[in-house]
DNA sequence: GCAGAAATTGCAGACTATGCAAGGACTGGA
DNA sequence: TCCAGTCCTTGCATAGTCTGCAATTTCTGC
């Protein structure tokens, strides 16, 4: 830890910009207010928001929780079928979501009316699967078919939070479980060992 | 047909403006343009651009083609197994881009370094995948194993894009092919039926 | 050829975003 | 406690994006 004060209040900064520019765009949507306004609500000059995002679509998606070290090491070392380690890591990603559910429940409504929040979104999830295409590449030599995991895992990520967005009463993990069902079975209807004809 | 000779020509002017934005992003990236120079080399003034793209992103992007309902149609009446008429649409639609070769790398090419055409494109996505999940809806009855195979379609077009324009002397019908063995063999891998352990 | 519809354009103005340079705050060490 | 260096913040200037409005031109169907 060599910059743990600084770092700590930029990190502070960053989510307080989050938190003002989510609260004041679920008014009349984040076209509906300017830089300025947000900056003034978080306490700060325009010039410095623009120093913590580089725009207002960046800011309101803030900087999503990753996938941590070990849970992709759990991916790489089969622990047990691969259908259930993955089940685990989106199990864990999602559960840490769950902890900041306010703030995805607002950033679901700006990415639903912003097509420029959506490709930011976009590219973290890129990065994000590039990685977890390189960690399951350790483990079924194929690097399409790691591509192809690691895209059904972002996706059902992104599909459970959609559901759980529009089902009331429905928790995440809930969602996630049905999204998983999806998952599984269109994989059954897709393997070619089977042979039943749909 | 009521308006066909002005909607022709719009069609052309719309192709003409994406031309001379792509063609003009490709020296120093669509950011190192501006709507100006874009609208003076589409011979329109800046304003008339606005009227055809909301966005020069928008413009570079343009009207990517749509599945056609025989298509769709073709999902929903099973003539094979589901793999087999899911690849179909995949062959169908990969030749229809193929039309536009040139295009199409120059889109990809703006898609690398442009978050906001990302945002867009996958907007236009999102709406093909809501439309090829109501199609699913009538084949495999659980609304999320539609979803899940009509996510499975789009990235797979995205992927053998992808996967074109990195491979020297591929076909986009080769890159195809080669994706969508990927995703038949995590297919089978998270299948349940599928009981070797990986 | 004409009347009405549609498209184009110029202009004004609000908003986004970046570079630059001055000033202020914080850190670690003496 | 104080100091020097570094990082952060800020204001200002400026380029560029995008929209609304109204005037003008172009096109369509009769």
């Amino acid at each position: 830890m060599k910059l743990p004060l600084r770092e700590k209040r930029r990190q502070e900064t960053a989510f307080q910009i989050q938190k003002a520019t989510l609260e004041l765009a679920m008014k009349d949507g984040l076209d509906g207010v300017t830089t300025e306004e947000i900056a003034a609500a978080s306490g700060v000059s325009t010039r410095t928001f623009f120093n913590y995002y580089p725009n207002k679509e960046a800011a309101a998606i803030g900087h999503p929780p990753a996938f941590t070290e070990e849970q992709k090491d759990a991916l790489r070392k089969a622990e047990g079928t691969l259908a259930t380690d993955i089940k685990q890591l989106l199990d864990g990603h999602i559960e840490a979501l769950s902890e900041k559910e306010d703030i995805l429940r607002m950033v679901g409504k700006v990415l639903r009316s912003n097509e420029k929040a959506r490709g930011i979104l976009d590219g973290n999830l890129g990065a994000e699967r590039r990685v977890l295409t390189q960690a399951l590449c350790d483990r079924v030599s194929n690097r399409q078919t790691a591509a192809s995991l690691a895209n059904s895992v972002t996706s059902t990520i992104g599909a459970a939070i959609f559901l759980w967005e529009h089902e009331e009463d429905m928790t995440l993990g809930a969602a996630l479980d049905v999204v998983w069902e999806g998952l599984i079975d269109a994989s059954r209807l897709l393997s070619p060992s089977n042979e039943e004809e749909i």
